[in-house]
DNA sequence: AGCACGCCGACT
DNA sequence: GTCGGCGTGCTC
């Protein structure tokens, strides 16, 4: 039998073992073994197991034979993938920055144990004078590696178990034996996620007729698809106009000629009555998949795809990498929505690589949005993508009026109440009648910031650079990291008894609508109440169910769901997202008030929206007010295209994270000062903002400084990126600290 | 990442 | 001499 190689990524994330190593196929293996497979193979001096990924098979090895070992087996559960999911790992890797091996993690199917990420803290457990005891004792057994790890930790604790390894030289076996002789105290941190609701029965329903809208757009992607065009389309269609409807016709069409789709949806919408939707038009032939899946349920889906028993298959981000074996269809609904963007590395935005991943599968895109990010609108009004609209709601609802009112005024007739005079009346009416009413508040807890009357300090929290929230509880509360401590009124730094809360959260607002409305039955939902495992549905349901009147609740209050009997919206502070530094802040505030204003009136009767704001004049406002989205889209584009933020430039996010703050100032100047080189060779023009620090200078006593690159080339920035990459890994300073890379970011750092 | 090799200082 | 820690380099 002729001799049978593999190319192998070994699952270590590291720069250095960033390649592919040859190994040998074995006769018993051959056959069965195929690229996208996970294999055990021995590597490194002691021939030690680890796992790695096939990403080639080829009958020639350009590697000494000699040197060349046998791959162990093939990992169980291994399920073979196109090479496509493999090239675009590989087109990840590239632009958004990570080791081969994370983006094969990010893109393979794998039922992998859910690893939590954890951090160590090391701290020491002893008091100082004994522990200079125990460190003398080793100076004098010449015990160097623990004396340094000892000088270091008497001085301050330490955040990152990693970095004491790094510099201080001692292992981490070490750390664990000086734990348990009870010297040192290490403390693990895990992160955690949030829940989603399960599944029901499919009970198959005949399809709604289209409108003639609607049936417009599918006429037109059919006769695309005769004509063998396969693009990028945006589906611009106003809240309620039947985006969905559309979806379900497309996906019918593609189905029919033997090939599959994909359809993404922003996680927190992603509920038990979307899958319905689409499980009542294809039966059981769907597969869902969401981050709450236990490891066995998520295989058994996956399985069932590689096995060709579903052609839909519905999900948050990942579901991209589904490995649908003759893709035709990807869809990204609400493809404005920052869920798209990944938050681990790589830090892929889903509709980029759903780009890729429709050209390399020979499949079409279609994005679908009320409110369509700048820079989708932008490809399709150039004719990049294709632009289809749904400018009419599909039922009976008509778009809501909306009325602005000016919060300054309030003030000055003397209203000092949360709630406006207009608003107030509208809230009334509705409760008269019998109707319900949302109000939104893009806050969480019961107040702003905690600070002092008499000297203006702000009461900020000791391990994060961030102010503190007053909650109801008298608990003031960081929401970073969640350190906790009792409300004081006198204040830590002039000693006056002035200290108090200021500012709107949803507690504040849910006391002052029991007293100005106390027959109204009133539910919160916020981070807060929604807590437990499915408290998100439950609140959402029983509002739904005419089980209150008014629902009062943060950004999650917005999404999805249908209520027929709201007739009455109220933002009550629509300038709280737009005064956020940040470039997105009037597209996220116009995607916002849009949305919230859609969920009014979606039943036979009109709906009404208040929004209160301090800005009435400012374009997001007045656009969403008037619900047009060319108007704010002309202004913003306007905007981004003076300043060259995207989509009219790029951006690249650089990330310092120490234990040490002047480590951390040392390794952004040594970036800038490389970044700076590198530019003044090749002469490109890129812009590096906000050098010096971060909007939040210390998360959980970790030193953060960030770096914003901006240029109008993609290219220059990725260039740049992968320049830097070397020396991180060598560069002596850059020990022990943490660089991470984010292209094109969509949140803030 | 994790292992071996080789260098250097300190102690039996 | 020899023991053992630490820097360096390599892993198919």
């Amino acid at each position: 039998m002729n001799n049978m190689y593999a190319d192998i990524i070994v699952d270590i994330s590291h720069e250095a073992l960033d390649r592919v190593f040859e190994y040998r196929v074995p006769d018993a293996l051959k056959g069965s073994l195929l690229p996208g497979m996970r294999v055990r193979i021995p590597f490194g001096a002691g021939s030690r197991e680890r796992e790695g990924y096939v990403i080639a098979l080829k009958d020639k090895a350009d590697y000494d034979p000699e040197k060349i070992k046998d791959i162990s087996g093939i990992l169980p559960d291994s399920v073979p993938v196109e090479s496509q999911l493999i090239r675009l790992a590989d087109d990840l890797r590239r632009l958004y920055g990570s080791t081969m091996a994370q983006a094969l993690r990010t893109v393979l199917p794998v039922k992998r144990k859910i690893r939590h990420k954890t951090v160590t803290y090391v701290s020491l457990k002893l008091p100082k004078d004994q522990a200079g005891e125990i460190r003398d004792e080793w100076d004098r057994k010449h015990y160097r590696a623990r004396v340094r790890l000892m000088d270091r930790l008497m001085t301050r604790p330490e955040v990152d178990s990693k970095v004491l390894i790094k510099e201080c030289g001692v292992s981490g076996k070490d750390l664990k034996k000086l734990e348990d002789q009870g010297i040192i105290r290490m403390e693990s941190s895990i992160r955690w996620r949030k829940g989603i609701a399960e599944e029901g029965r499919p009970v198959k329903k005949p399809p709604i007729p289209l409108n003639p809208d609607q049936q417009a757009i599918v006429d037109s992607f059919l006769m695309d698809m005769e004509k063998g065009i396969k693009k990028t389309y945006l589906l611009y269609g106003v809240t309620g106009s039947g985006k969905t409807e559309v979806y379900l016709a497309l996906i019918d069409r593609v189905i029919r000629s033997g090939r599959q789709a994909i359809v993404l949806i922003p996680e927190i919408s992603l509920t038990f009555q979307t899958v319905r939707r689409f499980s009542e038009r294809f039966g059981d032939r769907i597969a869902v998949i969401h981050s709450r899946m236990s490891a066995g349920e998520r295989s058994d889906q996956v399985e069932r795809i590689t096995r060709g028993q579903a052609d839909v298959v519905i999900g948050a981000r990942s579901a991209l990498f589904a490995p649908v074996r003759n893709l035709g269809l990807i869809i990204i609904d609400e493809e404005h929505d920052t869920a798209y963007k990944s938050d681990s590395t790589p830090k892929y935005h889903a509709r980029e690589a759903a780009i890729r991943r429709a050209e390399l599968a020979g499949a079409s895109l279609v994005l679908g949005s009320a409110t369509p990010s700048v820079e989708s609108y932008q490809k399709a009004v150039s004719g990049e993508y294709g632009l289809w609209r749904l400018d009419r709601r599909a039922g009976a609802g008509r778009l809501p009026q909306v009325r602005i009112v000016d919060l300054r005024e309030e003030f000055l007739h003397g209203n000092r109440s949360v709630f406006s005079e207009d608003l107030k009346e509208g809230i009334r009416e509705r409760l008269s009648r019998g109707e319900q009413i949302m109000l939104f508040l893009n806050r969480r807890g019961y107040a702003g910031f905690v600070s002092c009357r008499s000297c203006g300090q702000v009461i900020r929290c000791p391990h994060c650079d961030v102010s503190l929230t007053y909650h109801r509880d008298g608990s003031l509360r960081c929401h970073y990291c969640g350190y906790q401590t009792p409300y004081q009124k006198l204040c830590p730094v002039c000693g006056m008894p002035h200290v108090a809360a200021f500012g709107l959260g949803t507690e504040k607002v849910e006391s002052a609508l029991h007293a100005e409305f106390p027959q109204a039955r009133i539910l919160r939902m916020d981070a807060d109440t929604t807590r437990k495992k499915h408290g998100h549905e439950e609140i959402l349901s029983a509002f739904s169910a005419g089980q209150a009147d008014i629902l009062l609740g943060t950004q999650m209050i917005v999404k999805g769901h249908d209520y027929a009997n709201v007739t009455l919206v109220g933002i009550l502070a629509a300038d709280l997202s737009l005064n956020s530094a940040d470039y997105r802040s009037a597209e996220k505030t116009f995607q916002l008030l849009c949305q919230a204003a859609g969920r009014a009136g979606r039943g036979e009767k009109a709906g009404q929206v208040v929004i209160q704001t301090y800005h009435p004049d400012h374009y997001a406002i007045r656009a969403a007010s008037s619900h047009s989205y060319e108007d704010f889209f002309e202004q913003e584009y306007a905007y981004r295209s003076l300043m060259g933020y995207p989509p009219c430039g790029h951006m690249l996010v650089i990330l310092i994270q120490s234990g040490d703050e002047t480590q951390a100032v040392l390794a952004s100047q040594r970036i800038q000062k490389i970044i700076a080189q590198s530019l003044e060779t090749s002469g490109e023009k890129v812009s590096i903002l906000n050098p010096g620090g971060a909007a939040v200078a210390r998360i959980k006593d970790v030193y953060r400084q960030v770096l914003y690159l901006k240029g109008t080339d993609l290219s220059v920035l990725v260039d740049i990126r992968q320049r830097l990459e070397p020396v991180l890994l060598h560069h002596p300073l850059f020990a022990g600290i943490t660089v991470q890379f984010d292209t094109d970011p969509m949140n803030r750092y």
